[in-house]
DNA sequence: TGGCTTTGTCAACGAGTGTTGGCCTACAGT
DNA sequence: ACTGTAGGCCAACACTCGTTGACAAAGCCA
């Protein structure tokens, strides 16, 4: 366990980013403190400003490459994208924190928010995108099946809705898919007329 | 304008009060100072601790009586439910920012996300227990309910995802519409054998 | 007019924050 | 053995926060 003491930073940057990633999902971006962190990984406050700069930049390298790992959709038989898409976040979530450090953060601090529209459009829109009828369609698709995903981990995981989660990560699969795959392919509904809007 | 001292202070309450909606609404717990909301309101800091004693205790009056007024779902055609409840939701949140103040603030707040497990039980399980076809299942329904309409309101009014703040509030209305109407009334599915859960 | 309550301001406290610079220590290379 | 350097700790700074108590002004009531 006694290591040698220098060229030990490579394991101290690594202790302060998985405590960081820890407190930032706990707490959001405010109330996770350069001290709680660094008391996390063992070491002193001054630290994590020597190796990361600033929390800021702390914040981005904890936040940073986010990699949802989507599969190719287009290789899966097209009745099946939707419920397969569902296990695949459900998956994700229940071993990686990283997506409950965004959408706790995401929720307050502006610089949270737009990595996650980055991450909206470089990975979830070219993914929608493989499988859309019409490819234009892609964003707006995207988005739909974005708000479901998120709503479905901001109930579960941070606000911690007790009967979603006491459902099983099966039971949520089996309810999401099929909606995923209707935000996939559906056709776009028609918007009825003013006439009838109120 | 220019008013007599004295029975004033309804109004100051009242100036408070709105000014804190506002600052918990745009920027959460944390960030939304007292400081802040006392210069919106025009008045000292001082004053907001004599009428609502605390900060805590001005987030409980400002997301106190959050009333979702959902009609009684029991008396709309029962195919209709779903785009009702949908158009219901959007009507609310584009002329109310309450939802948002809870929201922004259920994300790191304790407190704010218990509020939102009390208005979820006593308004959100009746409504859709009152067409649930098993009453039983009126809890796991609703939650699927609430996690995609906060989804939507999460992609659309806090993190301004771009696709979702540039569709109309008709067309939101059009996607949620049947997916709503499927967690209300579709059979509860089946979930696969572990066999084939990998 | 004189006192009492209400409405409000001002200055300050104590705690907690991100951040900085100086100092100590122990290893690596010579 | 000596020295340079990198890893790490400590104390402190400057700032903001929620919160408090003393004090001033203005109305109401007698």
């Amino acid at each position: 366990m006694i290591r040698s003491k220098s060229r030990q930073s490579a394991t101290t940057r690594a202790a302060i980013l998985n405590a960081a990633r820890e407190r930032f999902a706990a707490s959001g971006y405010e109330r996770a403190t350069i001290r709680a962190i660094a008391a996390d990984a063992g070491i002193d406050p001054a630290m994590v400003m020597r190796y990361y700069g600033s929390k800021e930049q702390l914040f981005a390298a904890a936040a940073a490459q986010v990699d949802l790992r989507l599969p190719d959709l287009a290789a899966v038989p097209p009745e099946e994208v939707g419920i397969r898409l569902a296990r695949h976040f459900l998956d994700r979530w229940e071993h990686d924190e990283a997506m409950p450090v965004l959408l706790r953060a995401g929720a307050t601090h502006e610089a949270a928010a737009q990595r996650m529209h980055k991450i909206f459009a470089t990975q979830i829109v070219p993914a929608v995108g493989a499988v859309c009828p019409d490819p234009a369609e892609a964003p707006a698709r995207a988005a739909l099946i974005t708000s479901q995903v998120l709503g479905a981990a901001l109930c579960r995981y941070v606000l911690h809705l007790p009967p979603f989660v006491s459902m099983t990560a099966g039971e949520v699969t089996a309810w999401l898919g099929p909606v995923l795959q209707h935000y996939l392919s559906a056709a776009d509904p028609q918007v009825r007329l003013p006439a009838d809007a109120r």
